[in-house]
RNA sequence: AACCUGGUGGUGUAAUUGGUAACACAUCUGGUUUUGGUCCAGACAUUUCAGGUUCAAGUCCUGGCCGGGUUGCCA
């Protein structure tokens, strides 16, 4: 399946004109990460427009690490971000950059605003700075060191970066308005001491830029035309553009905001994330539940599917939720294209068939995908005894059931056409075998007299199957909105995963881990890296569409019960 | 209640910038089918509300209503 084309949004629109008066000569992007977790869909967004737009107008787009606060971000955050990247389908060739390689220009414009009298070190308390900054409805209170003199505070701040100081005693604020209606304006920090090793610069470094004074001139510095990012940035634009007006860039970039994305039944919160992980929720940030890249990755998403669902949603400035539906949707669409399909059995009733010559093996064929026939065929052993889905077998049944119930003729998928004979159960009413006779004439699912036979259902021979654990997965939460109505925690679906030891047909031994192939019937699976030479392990991708679920749901609701 | 933003079907997007509201998902009906899958056909909104400008308004104006963001030495 090759990817959707994405709309001409707004941001597009812009860039677009940008070309066409001549404002620009090529567009430069960059796709700009926290190092403190893993990339999820909410990034694939991001990720999706940062490099897309690059590539649509001719340009590029820089994969630059905001590394700003080493309280919090780790070096393996850094590669796993990379790989995810990769795996999207993005490449951002030689330009990878760090917030903390600017990090001695950044020092040397602190200064300059210094001299300029437009930042001075703060001594007041955490505290005290953010009860004199006043609030939504009233207007903060200056600092009494804002009008030291500047000899002083760039004293002062050569000591904080030597080091003479401890975290908190003091921080670099910027002088702008303690009355702005924009909370962001009203001198924020843009320097703070942390004595902390930073995953880059190790110990250079014992004073960090803040997120705003690092922002916009690493854009700067790096010719990024139009600096892309979500919503919640919006207000801190005017102080994006105070600096890099006020400090001697390079290049004047632009800020321009879209809204994030929240998916239903899930989120996309690395913090809320981080806590699933850390909580043991899960059992990995790649956990296949997980709305991780990475997890989604290891569930069996294709990159193609992702890219194709990023292109669909859009770009807007409107928060809204999206229906994770149209995500399995766009994933089906891609698997239904490219998975091979194969035959399993995840919760096994045994069938036996009564005049079958005892022993007997036979081989049939079988397609690896009908709708592509170029993808050629593989046997599958058929014997006497046979594993069918407990589903695919009713003691009584609705006249719309067209599986496997007593006195029915059933095609066996490439195989025979077995009726069901009779059937056993055990002292609990369970059913434990059903009995079948097969018609001889009917070898890979068809007659001469061309008969209806209405109900089709997939097998494996049980002296061929493999063991398999499959991992069937349903939403982490249970509601649309997880913690729309107080703690997220308290929205965990206990069904999320459920595990069940399935038959496989014997081709399936030649399966790949991260391979992802069609269950007939079932749903898409993806081999798992915690298979073994002699247990495979799959997740369940997704599930294929179930119609006859659907219809049995209308039917039991209906006046007289359903079987 | 301050400032900033936004409002098109159940959901996500579109509408040549003032000219018969389009597409996808979901849902419901049918048809095809050796996967109750795929595929095909059909159904499903007078664009948040009230006024106004205009031959003509989802697009422009005024007001209301509703939503999101903002008071880190996080990003």
């Amino acid at each position: 399946m090759n990817d959707k084309e994405s709309a001409a949004d707004f941001i597009r629109t812009i860039i677009a004109e940008d070309l066409a008066s001549g404002k620009h000569q090529a567009i430069v992007t960059r796709f700009p990460p926290e190092p403190n977790g893993y990339l999820h869909v909410g990034h694939a967004k991001a990720i999706c427009l940062d490099f897309g737009v690059a590539a649509e107008f001719g340009g590029r787009c820089h994969l630059r690490f905001d590394d700003t606060n080493p309280a919090k971000e780790e070096q393996h955050y850094i590669d796993a971000i990379k790989e995810d990247v990769r795996w999207l389908g993005f490449d951002w060739g030689e330009h990878l950059y760090h917030a903390s390689d600017y990090f001695e220009q950044l020092y040397d414009w602190a200064c300059f605003l210094i001299s300029a009298g437009l930042a001075y070190v703060e001594e007041q308390s955490a505290e005290a700075v953010r009860k004199n900054r006043g609030d939504l409805t009233s207007p903060g209170v200056n600092s009494p060191f804002r009008d030291r003199p500047i000899e002083e505070s760039l004293d002062l701040f050569a000591r904080m970066r030597a080091g003479e100081f401890e975290d908190g005693a003091k921080i670099l604020r910027a002088k702008i308005d303690m009355a702005s209606h924009n909370m962001v304006l009203r001198d924020p920090a843009i320097y703070r001491i942390q004595h902390r090793s930073h995953p880059r610069t190790g110990d250079a470094w014992c004073i960090y830029p803040m997120y705003d004074f690092a922002h916009g001139q690493s854009d700067a510095i790096e010719g990024i035309t139009h600096s892309l990012c979500t919503m919640e940035f919006e207000n801190h634009r005017p102080l994006y553009d105070w600096f890099t007006s006020h400090l001697p860039v390079p290049a004047v970039p632009r800020q321009y905001e879209f809204a994030r994305l929240n998916l239903s039944y899930t989120m996309t919160s690395k913090r809320k994330l981080k806590q699933l992980v850390d909580e043991g929720v899960v059992s990995s940030w790649d956990d296949p539940r997980m709305p991780t890249l990475s997890g989604m990755r290891r569930r069996g998403f294709t990159p193609t599917s992702i890219r194709n669902f990023c292109a669909t949603i859009g770009i807007k400035r409107t928060e809204g939720t999206v229906d994770y539906s149209l995500l399995e949707s766009i994933l089906r669409d891609d698997l239904n294209d490219v998975a091979p399909r194969r035959m399993a059995v995840l919760d096994p009733l045994k069938v036996v068939i009564g005049n079958w010559p005892a022993g007997h093996v036979e081989m049939v064929e079988a397609m690896n995908h009908p709708g592509k026939p170029e993808l050629g065929t593989r046997e599958i052993p058929f014997s006497g005894e046979l594993w069918i889905e407990r589903e695919d077998f009713r003691e009584q049944a609705p006249g719309k059931y067209f599986r496997l119930k007593p006195g029915a003729e059933v095609r066996f998928r490439y195989g025979y056409y077995l009726t069901c004979t009779g059937f056993e159960t055990d002292d609990k009413g369970e059913v434990t075998v059903v009995r079948c006779s097969y018609d001889p004439e009917s070898k890979g699912g068809n007659t001469a007299d061309e008969r209806k036979v209405k109900g089709t259902i997939h097998w494996v021979s049980s002296a061929h199957a493999i063991a398999s654990e499959v991992r069937l997965y349903d939403h982490l939460f249970r509601e649309i909105v997880p913690g729309a109505n107080g703690d997220f925690m308290d929205d965990l679906n206990p069904d999320s995963l459920t595990m069940v030891m399935a038959q496989l047909e014997p081709s399936m031994m030649d399966v790949a881990v991260g391979e992802v192939v069609q269950f007939e019937r079932s749903g898409y699976f993806c081999m798992d890296r915690d298979s073994s030479a002699d247990k495979p392990v799959f997740n369940r991708t997704v599930a294929l569409r179930d119609s006859w679920a659907k219809l049995e749901k209308k039917l039991n609701q209906g006046p007289s019960e359903g079987a």
